[in-house]
DNA sequence: CTGAAAGCGCTAACAG
DNA sequence: CTGTTAGCGCTTTCAG
């Protein structure tokens, strides 16, 4: 029961000050390397480990960082929440989650509840923004970063996938696929996402020509998803898309579902559909959903360095927007157009 | 820029001592309406919030919860983080994560590390085990909890799904549907859930007369699982199973992908298949998968009650074993036997 | 009910 | 390199 080993305990033990302990166990310290010895034997011996949370106190750096998210659901975050922390952890730093869900009110009382636990820095992962969230880190001195959102006005940095550009590529692949009626399944409007993928979208389809035939609103829900494939294609074959892009993987299954087991459609003779995401189920052969990468190594690195890097610096740097690259994944929900070659 | 405003500010402006601002602060404490009121109004102005980490230094409790997690990639656990962090939230303490994969080292460093942060307990979701990590966590002081896994000897207290009796039930339905070669593929064998889900299959089985026909080892994992089922299927009618228990639905998913797309074998008319956790994508229509449900609401509840039960009092209360029932799930990767009931 | 005072465990100058 | 001395921001006796 070694409860509660001090390095004053420590300290006496070895014979030698407190500050000395306290030394041995801050990197950048200068002890010769006996005391060292000492003081790490007697340590050894009492199981002592320097207490993070005084430390925080009087350094002003807690080495914890706030980790906001929304929603679960969407597999694509699990697999960031996992690559966040593996990342922050390697850097000494720790995660604490604040779920924004429904029933934890609104976002600002859970910024709130962040910022008194002294966070060194805020993730802020698909989360609806209420306008002045960032002044609120800012004022309160603390790092932020928006990852997988945007905001107008950039005064917070932010890294997403370049979803406008993807969007596009959605467009093309679909267009070059012969496609002449096409549909577009809208995420939650309130997203940059969204509002991206879907300026994307519309603009590749007008850089061909073309012009959107249908669209619905899923909000990244999927029941509200369900409804949306049901209201679009429910009707005769010249009255419905041949081709649809969903916002998102996640409701691209549900909409799959609908076309090929609640219509008997087939997917992608009848209909094409292309997701944004590229979730593990993307890849399950059941789906075999095409679908555009949101490449989660990358925007978790590019996310931890500026996150670091707005830590360590002095005068914050000024805001900047990430976006990474994301690839089409060729699959077998959408028509393979002729003389197809990848990242065409 | 209201960087940090302290209590002894408040105090001032309010013209109080700063133990006054402090009690206000403090549930159970005993202050005037008129100190209260001015308090309030002078810590509003000013913009002031306890430090968290302050508090905790002096009262000892941080209200910070360590979670262990291993692995997000099987669905139960996101559903299983957010749930659990919403619930901990409710009650005033926050989650800090612990992702123990293998780039993190071994899991009994990641424990020190927990400590260190003096959190005022601890769940371990999905963990191996190193044998003494309960005994590290007792002479730590620190209430542990295990979720979804069990340790023999029970001096921890746990809280897992039936196992034994999920798997009894898997063996129940496959043999009341007429199945006649039944096969078993298995999670990781260090784990307590694998071993009592067979268990449980395997008394089933007993019960009813039958045996095991076919066994391969998945781990828990996609690809073993993937070879695991080659290994199983991949040969002549009678020298192959007609019925799968799956250790869990992430595995099963992939046997069924092996078994239909590239075996060409129908489910459930040439092979039966049945899994375990009822995670969100067994239910899409595609995979449609008959399953054990481990209900992850109320297997949060109780880890929630068990940890802050554990907190609140003072002399640790005995170590129990919580199990919830697990109900089956039926859908469409299973024969339905004839005059089937649910539940039956 | 309220203020003064004593720390919680540790880091960071500051003299030696 | 090392010990001494201040605190970090807050809770909690202890007298009033």
């Amino acid at each position: 029961m070694a409860e509660k080993v001090t390095s004053v305990q420590v300290a006496e033990r070895a014979g030698v000050s407190q500050s000395a302990v306290s030394r041995v166990f801050t990197p950048g310290a200068s002890v010769s390397k006996k005391t060292a010895e000492k003081v790490r034997r007697a340590a050894q011996e009492l199981g002592y480990r320097p207490n993070v949370l005084a430390r925080a106190m009087v350094s002003g750096r807690s080495r914890i960082i706030g980790l906001v998210v929304a929603y679960l659901e969407n597999y694509f975050y699990p697999e960031v929440v996992e690559k966040l922390s593996n990342s922050l952890q390697e850097r000494g730093y720790h995660v604490l989650i604040f779920m924004a869900s429904q029933t934890a009110g609104n976002i600002d009382d859970v910024m709130e509840e962040i910022l008194d636990y002294q966070v060194d820095g805020i993730i802020l992962a698909s989360v609806a923004l209420s306008s002045d969230i960032a002044t609120r880190c800012q004022q309160a001195g603390v790092p932020a970063v928006l990852f997988n959102r945007a905001q107008a006005g950039d005064s917070v940095t932010s890294v997403t996938s370049d979803n406008r550009a993807g969007g596009r590529k959605a467009a093309r692949l679909l267009v070059a696929g012969g496609h002449r009626r096409m549909g577009y399944i809208a995420g939650w409007e309130g997203a940059s996402t969204q509002r991206d993928r879907e300026a994307g979208f519309l603009d590749g389809l007008a850089e061909a020509g073309h012009s959107l035939f249908a669209r619905e609103i899923g909000d990244f829900n999927t029941d509200r998803a369900r409804d949306a494939a049901r209201r679009m294609f429910d009707r005769p074959p010249s009255k419905r898309p041949d081709a649809v892009f969903v916002a998102n993987d996640h409701m691209a299954f549900t909409v799959m579902d609908v076309l090929r087991f609640e219509l008997g459609l087939s997917v992608p003779d009848d209909v094409s559909v292309i997701g944004y995401d590229d979730v593990p189920p993307a890849a399950w052969l059941a789906y075999g959903l095409t679908t555009i990468r949101q490449r989660a190594n990358l925007m978790v690195a590019e996310t931890v360095a500026a996150l670091t890097e707005m830590i360590d610096s002095q005068d914050p740097p000024k805001p900047r927007n990430v976006q990474i690259d994301s690839p089409l994944i060729m699959r077998k929900s959408t028509r393979i157009p002729e003389g197809w070659a990848p990242e065409g």
